[in-house]
DNA sequence: GTGAAATCCGAAAGCGTTTTCGGTTGACTC
DNA sequence: GAGTCAACCGAAAACGCTTTCGGATTTCAC
C-alpha cells in the first residue's frame, strides 16, 4: 500500500499547482473544462482520497453531524433508532461526511455538549431523538446557532426541521380500524406524556372516537410506563373498571405484551374477549392479531 | 461566545511560547511541574479546547473509531446494539476520540471501505458486528493491519480481539434448567449456522443433553430464519415429528414468538403442554414463563 | 492595433496544532 | 573558574489542504 497519494503527487504528474488542482477536484468556476477533466481522471488513477482533517482544518468546515443517542431509561424499545442511524450514515457518507455518535449520560452533560460543541464546531450539526413534550434542547440549540434536526417532534417544533411518524393520525386509524370492527368501548393505554410522541397517539385515539361520536369514561385512558410490567398494570386497571373495555389500543408493543400477560392471568383471550393493538417497528402485531 | 480559544490565546497571557504550552498540555517530560500547572489553569480560565482538526493532521493521529453497523437482513432485531454503540462512544468520548458509524449496504462495499480505511487511515481502529462463523473480514482486517474489535466471535477469533456473550454456556445453562424441571425431549430451535451465534447456541444445547445422557432425535435441531414466521414454521416441524418435544429453547426471542403462534394454532399452551424458552435482550422471557 | 474584459492558472498565505532541534540558563564537579 | 550536564523553553518546520490575490494570456469590440 504505502504512502497515500498526496495533492502533490497529482500536480506534479501534470506539471501543474497544487491550488490548481484543489481546485479542479472542487469544482471551481476557474479551471477549465480541460483541465478539471485531466485532474478528474489522474485523480482516478491514482486513487486520491484527500486527507480529510487537512480539508477540514483548512476549510474550517468539520462535516461532520452528530447523532445524540437517548439517555438511557427503561427499556423503551430501540428496535429502529439504528435503522435510522444507519440511513442517516449512508446518505451522509455519500458527500463525504461523518456520522459521529454523542452518547451523553444526563440530560445536563447533554446540554453542556451541546455548547461545547456551539463553540469549537467541531460539528456541524446535530441529530437529536427522543423528543419531549417541553423539551428544553430545542431552546438552547436555536439559541446556539446549532443547526438540527430533531426525529419527533416538540412544542416547539414549528420552527425548526424534524422528521418523524405521524402518531396522531396512525392511531387515529387504528382506532377506527377497531371502531369499523363494532367496537364501542375502546380504551387506550398510553405512555408517559412528557414523551412527545405518547401525547400524539393519545390524540389519535381521542380523535377517533370523537369523530364516530363515541364517549368513553375517563378512566379508559390510561397511562403506563414503558414496559412489560407497565402495560400488564395498566391493562388490570382497566379491566377493574365498571364496564371494561372490549378494545384496547397501546401506545407500544411491549406495554401491548405486557397487557396481553394481564388478560391471560385474568382467563381472558387476546383477540377474543378482548382486542389489543400495539405500535412500534417490532412487527410484532402480525402476531398479536 | 465569539472566536473559541486558541493555543496561541494561552501563550500570549503567559508569555510562553505556542510549543511550550502545547508541551504543558500533553504532558511532556522537559516542562517544569509549575509552567505545567499555570498553563493548565489558564487553559481552564479560557475554556480551551483544541481544534481536533489540527491536532489530528499535525499528529497524524485520526483518533476516531468506527463502528460498522450490520448490513440489513431479515428484523435480526438489533435491541442492544445501540447499547452497545453508546457505552463505546461515552467510553471513547473520556479520551477526546469519535465514534463514526460506517453503514455499508453489501458485503463487497464493507470490504472495500476497509481497504479506503487501511489507505487513508482517517479511521484507527474498527469495531464490527453480527459475525459469521466464516468472516471474510477477519482476515482482510488483519491483512491491512487495521486494530478491530469484533462483538460475536469468529473461527478466527483466536489471534484477533472480541467481545462477546458466551452463547455456548447460555444455552448450556438454560438446557439444563429444563432438564432439572423433568423434561426429557428437549429441542431446539437455531439460526441458521453462517452466523457464529446460532452455532455457538447449538452447541450449548447440544452439549447439555450430552453430559446428562440424554438422546434426542435428530429432527429435534431445528433450523429457522430469525423472523416470526421461521419459527411458527420450525415450531410446526416439530410438532409433526414422530414424539414431539416437551420443551424447546429458540435461538431468539423473536423466534420463541414465532414459535408460540405455532403451538396456539395447534391449540398447545405454551409453558403448559410445551414449554418454551428464548433468549436475548428484549426480556420477552419475563412474560413467556 | 489599442484598450478592456474574460479566461485560466500559480504563488503564497493561511488553518491550528505537533514535534524536532537547538539554545539558554543554572547547578555542579574538579 | 573552566567545563559538563541537566533542566527548560523558543524557533521554526512540518501536516495536507483551501482560498485569496494577482499575473499572464487570449478574446473581443472599436
Amino acid at each position: 500500500m504505502g504512502e497515500p497519494t498526496r495533492l502533490k503527487a497529482i500536480a506534479e504528474r501534470l506539471n501543474l499547482s497544487e491550488s490548481t488542482v484543489s481546485r479542479a477536484l472542487n469544482d471551481y468556476q476557474d479551471i477549465s473544462a480541460h483541465t478539471k477533466l485531466i485532474v478528474r481522471n489522474m485523480a482516478k488513477q491514482l486513487d486520491y482520497q484527500p486527507n480529510i482533517h487537512a480539508k477540514r482544518l483548512a476549510s474550517g468546515k468539520s462535516e461532520t453531524i452528530g447523532y445524540v443517542m437517548p439517555i438511557q431509561e427503561a427499556q423503551v424499545t430501540g428496535q429502529f433508532i439504528h435503522e435510522l442511524m444507519a440511513g442517516i450514515a449512508k446518505a451522509l457518507a455519500k458527500y463525504g461526511w461523518d456520522l459521529c455518535v454523542i452518547a451523553p449520560q444526563t440530560t445536563e452533560e447533554e446540554l453542556s455538549i451541546f455548547k461545547k460543541i456551539a463553540r469549537t464546531r467541531h460539528i456541524s450539526g446535530l441529530v437529536i431523538t427522543r423528543t419531549f413534550s417541553d423539551d428544553p434542547r430545542f431552546q438552547l440549540l436555536q439559541e446556539l446557532e446549532i443547526p438540527f434536526v430533531s426525529h419527533g417532534r416538540s412544542q416547539e417544533s414549528r420552527k425548526t426541521a424534524w422528521l418523524d411518524v405521524d402518531n396522531e393520525l396512525a392511531f387515529f386509524d387504528m382506532t377506527n380500524h377497531l371502531i369499523e370492527l363494532g367496537h364501542k368501548r375502546i380504551a387506550h393505554i398510553g405512555g408517559p406524556l412528557h414523551y412527545n410522541f405518547a401525547y400524539q397517539r393519545r390524540d389519535g385515539w381521542q380523535r377517533a372516537l370523537k369523530t364516530h361520536g363515541i364517549k368513553v369514561p375517563k378512566t379508559y385512558a390510561e397511562t403506563a410506563e414503558l414496559t412489560f410490567d407497565g402495560g400488564c398494570h395498566a391493562m388490570q386497571r382497566l379491566l377493574e373498571v365498571e364496564s371494561p373495555p372490549t378494545a384496547v389500543c397501546c401506545v407500544s408493543d411491549v406495554v401491548a405484551i405486557g397487557a396481553m400477560q394481564a388478560l391471560r392471568k385474568n382467563g381472558l383471550r387476546p383477540g377474543r374477549e378482548v382486542s389489543l393493538i400495539g405500535y412500534d417497528g417490532l412487527e410484532l402485531g402480525t402476531w398479536l392479531d
